[in-house]
DNA sequence: ACCTGAACACCGTTCAAGT
DNA sequence: ACCTGAACACCGTTCAAGT
């Protein structure tokens, strides 16, 4: 035993965390254990701890490949329809952020689900990443209404935003006895322009 | 040991209930267990299981008692201030849905946060609680615009609600970055604003 | 230096055994 | 019939000991 040295500490950061993501996009969060992690890479939980600090650190790690999925997806729809007026634009961020938060619920609910210890710091990095979400929604009201302080700008992507993120998870988590998906879109849609449509009249 | 019979069955599931909601309420649902709610009570875990079936009907217990003081304090907010026009009231019901969140958050946490199995049914009564907070919001979008389809109000009322919820959750547990409690409420009154002033014009 | 395996301090849930 | 206490099958985390 001991000392094996079959592969780098890089490599198994890498397996371990490929391992994990596989275990909450297959059976959830609630199934992602260090052991069952240490079984799937073919060592020891010890052996855990030599790359990742901790379970929350693990997870915050996947999390944050996560938001990075979901930032790609977000300009990824954006740029296949360019040039679109900023409603429409808003209306499709929350349209990309819906499917993927149903395309890829279990990575989605990690984000939300896993409670980190009161101590626990995420990194910059984490936060620049949340934030450079909200910022894709203060462009567009930006554009909108370009005479509009930033500080209203601000307050009404992360209103919007909350909102749409709000109507997502009381769908999805089956809280809001919606039907299906289309019927989860069709809310959304209507929380957007609504939203936009009044925000346009008087942008307080 | 056994046989005590100093308490009632009804007697020690109110006993270990009250302790629950306490325990809840001062540290949190993270410190809510079986061993820790029986040394409060002064009996022993399995005892616990005469009056519960498990943790998850026991929670389930705590949240429909947190959904029935929701919705007292949503009724007491409307008839203090009676006969305000529709979309004050849509405001002054997200204003009181903010306020018991912040004030009892850990209780309100409760509710989204702890994940029951998979084949767990929910009991008739706790599904009728949740559509009677929803009704409220949608009795208001009916006086807004009588001529509406009940569909259409039916999902005005979940998609505003959804996004107010929405905006608490990412504030009070510090994904929004927003600095205090009194901008979390100008978030949730600008929501309900645009949404309604939005939904007026054209009622989709 | 790398890795193990056992230990520690917890969980929820069950149930034979006692009164 | 009521209640206990120990057991079972789990957790995350640590760390002495081995190579």
């Amino acid at each position: 035993m001991a000392r094996r040295s079959e592969h780098s500490l890089e490599e198994i950061k890498a397996m371990v965390l490929s391992a994990a993501e596989n275990i909450v996009a297959e059976q959830g969060g609630s199934a992602l254990t260090m052991r069952r992690i240490a079984s799937e890479v073919g060592y020891t939980v010890g052996s855990i701890y030599m790359v990742f600090a901790n379970m929350a650190d693990l997870i915050t790690h996947i999390n944050a490949r996560t938001l990075e999925q979901i930032a790609l997806q977000l300009d990824a729809a954006q740029s296949a329809e360019p040039q679109q007026p900023a409603d429409i634009c808003v209306e499709q961020l929350a349209k990309t952020y819906l499917s993927y938060a149903g395309n890829h619920y279990h990575r989605w609910s990690l984000i939300f689900d896993y409670k980190l210890p009161e101590d626990f710091v995420l990194p910059d990095s984490y936060i620049q990443q949340i934030e450079a979400i909200f910022v894709r929604v203060e462009n567009q009201f930006a554009r909108l209404s370009p005479d509009c302080a930033d500080a209203d700008k601000r307050r009404a992507a992360r209103a919007l935003w909350g909102g749409i993120h709000g109507i997502c998870l009381l769908s999805l988590t089956g809280k809001m006895d919606v039907v299906g998906l289309d019927d989860v879109e069709a809310s959304v849609v209507l929380l957007v322009r609504s939203f936009m449509r009044g925000w346009i009249a008087s942008p307080t």
